[in-house]
DNA sequence: TGCTCAAACTAACGATCGTTAGTGTAGCAG
DNA sequence: CTGCTACACTAACGATCGTTAGTTTGAGCA
């Protein structure tokens, strides 16, 4: 019986982790198989419980790793904005960090995105928080700026989930062997959210 | 004479259908057993096929009905557009049909949104021929848009999918019995759209 | 060299999966 | 009434699932 089987690090268990992740992203939980992730390694499914204590703990483990990095990339972005910084620059600088995230670690945004419901209960409440304590950032940018005149919109809770999602999104289609760089990718979508937050009234 | 004999739909091959759409939609095709539809329905897993050739025919007949519905939105919106309608007239038309078919079918579009990879091969391959032919109809409004200088955007095909993205994504969280109404919900949608896609030379 | 132990293996458990076969029965048509 | 059809049932098949038990292996170290 093998001991406890903690966070370890090991080469193993990250080819684990790789295998599952992909798996995980693409086929979703329920349709991946302890022996597909397995096989992908080039061990048995047996083998598999000398590194996790069971599929739901490589879930959750994935799950963590994908939330802690996603809320490292915004708390990075927060720290370097300039001590005066408008709500411009902060939604600027959000919208920059969330859809650079989806568009370069697109396996870890797909399983935060579809996969929390494979969860057991307490993970999944654990997922929710962080989750909401990702999309609270946003929405507060965007409610002070609202709230200065700065920004304008008929509703800054429909704005807030409109710009995470359109940004979440990005995660399904992009390809950096394609025209964009994450780059250009960020800037337009920077573009995209401040218009739909200018307080510019419209002509028709 | 008695009724017409062809109006008589199978009252249990309804409830089947019901019962697997709510329970694809939200747990997901390969997490819903045949026995967990069929207990919904109030009846055991081998009676499913009486009506259903397989699982998978379920979710083909859920999914085509699903498109039918979203692609008959849109033409309905389309066809009560005046003659001489604009490039916004028609992206407001569009995004008030997508807007209202993801809040007030969720489970239709979190089906298509999210489980077309169970179909068989040649199935996915028709839904996503489904959705290419929806997602064209807004490509081309913008498009045209841009060209006749009406929109302005730095990548049409970026705000195509982000402005498709940010009414998806009404699938997941709108709920009739909160505070805005679907009617609410289009319009704060369409003036989201409109600013993307306006011209307006941006003040900071 | 021999001991230790992490980490691989084989084999199998019980549960559950989609699906099929065969049976029972209620209702309608002739 | 008789027979057919529609549709439910029970029982079970073989496959696959996550997981466990027990065994083998091979590298590092006393």
């Amino acid at each position: 019986m093998p001991p406890a089987p903690e966070a370890a690090i090991s080469a193993t268990a990250d080819e684990i982790r790789v295998a599952a992740l992909e798996q995980f992203a693409r086929a979703g939980y329920s349709s991946t198989s302890m022996r597909d992730i397995a096989g992908s390694v080039g061990i048995k499914a047996a083998s598999l419980y000398n590194h996790f204590g069971s599929k739901e703990a490589i879930l959750w483990d994935l799950t963590l790793t994908a939330f802690e990095e996603l809320l490292r990339g915004r708390d990075l972005a927060i720290a370097n904005l300039p001590n005066n910084s408008t709500p411009q620059d902060r939604l600027a600088c959000l919208v920059t960090s969330h859809v650079a995230f989806h568009a370069k670690n697109s396996n870890q945004a797909l399983l935060v995105n579809s996969q929390l419901a494979a969860l057991s209960k307490s993970h999944y409440r654990k997922a929710v928080a962080m989750r909401a304590q990702y999309e609270d950032t946003m929405r507060e940018v965007i409610d002070e700026g609202v709230a200065k005149g700065i920004f304008d919109t008929t509703d800054a809770r429909v704005a807030t989930f409109a710009i995470l999602q359109m940004g979440m999104a990005v995660s399904g289609w992009f390809r950096p062997e394609g025209p964009l760089t994450v780059t250009d990718l960020c800037t337009i979508y920077v573009d995209l959210a401040a218009k739909m937050l200018a307080p510019l009234p419209l002509s028709h």
